[in-house]
DNA sequence: GCGTGATCTTGAATCAGTCAAGACTGTTGG
DNA sequence: CCAACAGTCTTGACTGATTCAAGATCACGC
């Protein structure tokens, strides 16, 4: 399993400890797009056994600090990590099961950030979240009237 | 007070029942922009005395059902509403102190919908939210320094 | 005015997330 | 290789926003 090792790196670059709980973490996030703290809890311990919620609210927050894991909130729903972190991109969220879609964003590489009027606002950053349904949600809809 | 007969309209118009939380809470909303519910419930109950916190979510639920007013929530901050609603306008957020300030769209009225790839999702919004340092936070974190 | 269904009150419950204190362990220097 | 010191993890209590449920009340059409 090369990718432990390859984890085990990033950790360390990050300048944070490499321990058992923050590679099962790290695993989990990269094998499940978008997971929520609870099934990362779930994965983790089918991993390690018993590990603490604490443990892996902790972790979380270290790699999100790191930048190794991205968190993401969608309206409605609790919170949710991704790997896939560095580049540009954004999310489709269907109204109906909540799935959740990487999508590239339609406007270039560092798009967006034009607001036209800022208010004053110093912008570093801009988050585009597309609701909608999720092809199988979409298809119930349309048989359902 | 014009405005108490113009939200009876809006009720009416909606086809809700007009109650006096209903027209405290649509007041409350259209005066404090981007308040939570916590707020809502406060300047309710200077309004009409006392009203129970349950009723203050029926009704916020009630209103954003019916189109009239919207709910935001970003990541990190309790659930807050607006009574801008019908245009396309989105949001910046402060970082640091999380205030919230209005932004015109920058790609025009009906913008930013143009997903690259939607996974096969029926996109139908696409919601804009601007992180940054409001102007205060902005030079506070400069004197920092 | 009256009846009915929508709305509000009351009070308990849930659930994600946080706090705090002590036990443990990865890492660094000797 | 070992010890010591942070940094991490465990445990268990707690918070705060939001939801559920059941009964009382009220708005609106007749």
């Amino acid at each position: 399993m090369p990718d432990t090792m390859k984890f085990e790196e990033m950790l360390r670059d990050a300048g944070l400890r490499v321990t058992r709980p923050r590679l099962a973490v790290l695993a989990a996030v990269t094998d499940h797009p978008h997971v929520d703290t609870g099934s990362v809890i779930s994965v983790v311990r089918s991993d390690l056994g018993e590990v603490s919620h604490q443990a892996i609210y902790n972790v979380l927050s270290a790699l999100t600090d790191a930048g190794l894991v991205r968190c993401i909130e969608p309206a409605g729903s609790v919170a949710r990590y991704e790997a896939r972190v560095g580049d540009n991109h954004h999310h489709v969220v269907c109204r109906s099961c909540g799935a959740i879609a990487d999508v590239d964003c339609a406007v270039g590489d560092a798009p967006c950030l034009n607001a036209s009027d800022g208010h004053g606002f110093v912008i570093d950053e801009a988050e585009v979240t597309y609701w909608g349904l999720c092809p199988s949600c979409s298809v119930r809809s349309q048989v359902a009237r």
